[in-house]
DNA sequence: GCCATGCATTGATTTAGATCAACCCCCCTT
DNA sequence: AAGGGGGGTTGATCTAAATCAATGCATGGC
């Protein structure tokens, strides 16, 4: 499917479009295209030829990796507005996850080829490539780091800090995705988060309705995490 | 102290700046700087401005993160002739890990801002920039990976092989950093360390001489990872 | 020579978190 | 209303790896 005038804006206030000139940001979407996958479709598997990226316009993406056991780890989830797998456009090889819908979802699906021709003329674009793969970088020495150096309690409050929007405004979070999707991502089982939060709700630490968590005393849990 | 001539061979034949014509590499080197580091002496630490990127010339320069408990994780061990920072420099923010030679090291510092200058004007190296992070998110996916889908001596294994010299010629691999180091790199225990080695003995998968292991069946062992 | 120090190995014990299992609750279908 | 499936919680048990502890074994200083 086409890209339509209503979703190319969207594109644009994305990170990495942003500062493309008119022309030039035609260019990258004049061959993009518009997918809608179902609840837990495939958009690629590790392994598959990486010829685009995406941006994702509404819903969410799984980014995960199987174990020989067949148990799966969820490396990202991808929200509207964010783009995923410009990182691995530049090996030209093969995609180093699976990427799956959580549920129906949206997204752009640009042609790596034709934003590489962009990057050639364009240093300045290549210089907030650069910056924003070593944000990725970065985050995931971050992501290690907490793997390795961190309880799981303290990943779970690491995450729900994450969460937080900026303003210290109510403390609330709302977890989107299902519970066994969030163990996934931080490493540990279902039934440890459940035990976690269960935990924190006893110490009165956070207070749970549904699917909001109200987090009570955020510099409490700063300094455990 | 400045750069001599010799060193300036090794920079040149590093990935980096591999593709530099003359007078460009000139130019990155020319404020760039020799630095000799005592075994356990501090180049950086998490959180410095970040300021300079690094090659080195001989020794290793250990990357790591400390815990709030003090447990120190090793992030990456760099050797003679790999490049370390290189990452890092277009947040221009801060490191985000502690740099420490393990031994006697030489290293050659540069300076972000003329080697930033120069990829302004040369679209070609910002690919190739952009490529070579690109590899380093694929190596951080995987390692992230294999921290939480792997068991102890998969990662060992994996570790092991890692090492091995590309031509199948004999399976063996030199321990070049003490025991310890290993383990925190690979995310345990000296201790299960030293009962992962002693248990692939057993089994007859690996012979142990010193600081070096013989890999008796690479082919098993890949199976196992 | 002797002692101190740091690394590695091996054994005993503990523990965080995984696994196994039961159960509930909510929503959907028929 | 009955049945069924998925997700979540809770409890009991198990296990991989951490921790604690003792010993060996080099190396270096004096």
């Amino acid at each position: 499917m086409e890209i339509s005038i209503l979703d190319k804006e969207q594109l644009k206030t994305g990170y990495l479009l942003a500062a493309l000139g008119e022309s030039e940001f035609d260019a990258v979407v004049a061959h993009g295209t518009i997918r809608v996958l179902a609840p837990g479709e495939r958009l690629f598997d590790q392994g598959d030829p990486c010829t685009h990226f995406f941006c994702v316009l509404s819903g969410i993406v799984k980014l995960c990796r199987v174990a020989p056991s067949g148990e799966e780890k969820v490396m990202d989830l991808v929200r509207k507005g964010h783009y995923f797998a410009e990182a691995v456009m530049f090996m030209g090889g093969r995609y180093p996850v699976h990427a799956r819908a959580l549920e129906v979802t949206r997204l752009a699906a640009l042609e790596n080829q034709h934003f590489l021709g962009l990057l050639r003329g364009n240093g300045d674009l290549c210089l907030r490539m650069l910056s924003s793969m070593s944000q990725r970088v970065h985050g995931l020495i971050n992501e290690i780091d907490h793997l390795t150096l961190h309880s799981s309690a303290q990943r779970v409050i690491g995450y729900l800090l994450e969460q937080l929007p900026q303003g210290d405004a109510p403390a609330s979070v709302r977890l989107i995705v299902p519970k066994h999707i969030i163990a996934s991502r931080l490493g540990i089982q279902p039934e440890t988060l459940s035990r976690v939060l269960a935990k924190l709700r006893a110490e009165h630490l956070i207070d749970v309705h549904d699917d909001t968590i109200l987090l009570n005393d955020v510099e409490a849990m700063r300094r455990l995490s």
